[in-house]
DNA sequence: ACAAAATGATATCAAAATAGTATCATTATC
DNA sequence: GATAATGATACTATTTTGATATCATTTTGT
């Protein structure tokens, strides 16, 4: 089972290059350089990373991408749920009812334990600590 | 992004019915009249479950399938690792290349040690707690 | 002005994983 | 020996993930 995709993967390539290219802006073009990803699916990414406000993305000739804040502020687990969705361990397990009282049951809270511990360790880990 | 998919919600589900039926074999038929689960799906999971030891068979006209062992000691990480795979977070980080010294960087420890805590706990989660 | 080179938006295709079906062989019971 | 169960296995369908293609828009350099 995977918990990171290759989406994910990509992004956090890219924005490890763009982080160290401080300053200078981006190009899809450079980044296909140096990173093994192909063109097309690479722009897609950034693109979504545009939209999600990561980075900021300037058009035209000599145009490419910025990281929009520091590296120190950019999030591992907020690229996994822009690309694989909300990270939850629990309600997948308890929408499907396997659990007949789920509101207090004791197993639905070590579950949400489990889950928050890991938010949390996710939590700290940022695009500086990938560096 | 999903930690549990539809295979083991219906193993969990499949094995909570055959637990309460204690005692006696429970065939397919049974348990589809009970669970909401195509039939010839479930057949197929009890088979990979009979294959991996957690379940008995038994052929023939009033056959069907029992626990092989209490509740108790069946694990949900199993039946995760059963249908989903085994259970990493690092490797598939760090095999890509993310990290350029993979062997002693401080956030491989990290996340080797979210996943442990996440495997400790998820291990500590048995067919008994579900029932 | 205008060609070149970049992103924006979006539609489509391909591959892999997951979900589900069908069939025939084998075995045990009535 | 017919019936009703699993064993084995091959197949199909759906969904998710991975990747491509195309045209519009914007900026820059000449």
């Amino acid at each position: 089972m995977k918990l990171i995709t290759r989406n994910t993967d990509y992004a956090v390539k890219a924005l490890r290059y763009i982080c160290r290219n401080k300053g200078k802006i981006t190009s899809v073009k450079d980044l296909t350089y140096k990173l093994d990803i192909p063109r097309p699916f690479l722009r897609k990414i950034l693109q979504i990373l545009n939209k999600k406000k990561l980075l900021k993305s300037f058009k035209g000739r000599r145009g490419g991408f910025m990281l929009s804040s520091p590296p120190g502020e950019i999030f591992l687990i907020d690229l996994i749920e822009i690309f694989q969705g909300p990270f939850m361990l629990s309600e997948c397990i308890f929408k499907k009812g396997i659990c007949s009282d789920k509101y207090n049951c004791a197993l639905k809270r070590k579950i949400d334990d489990i889950e928050k511990n890991v938010v949390a360790e996710l939590n700290s880990i940022t695009l500086a600590s990938l560096l």
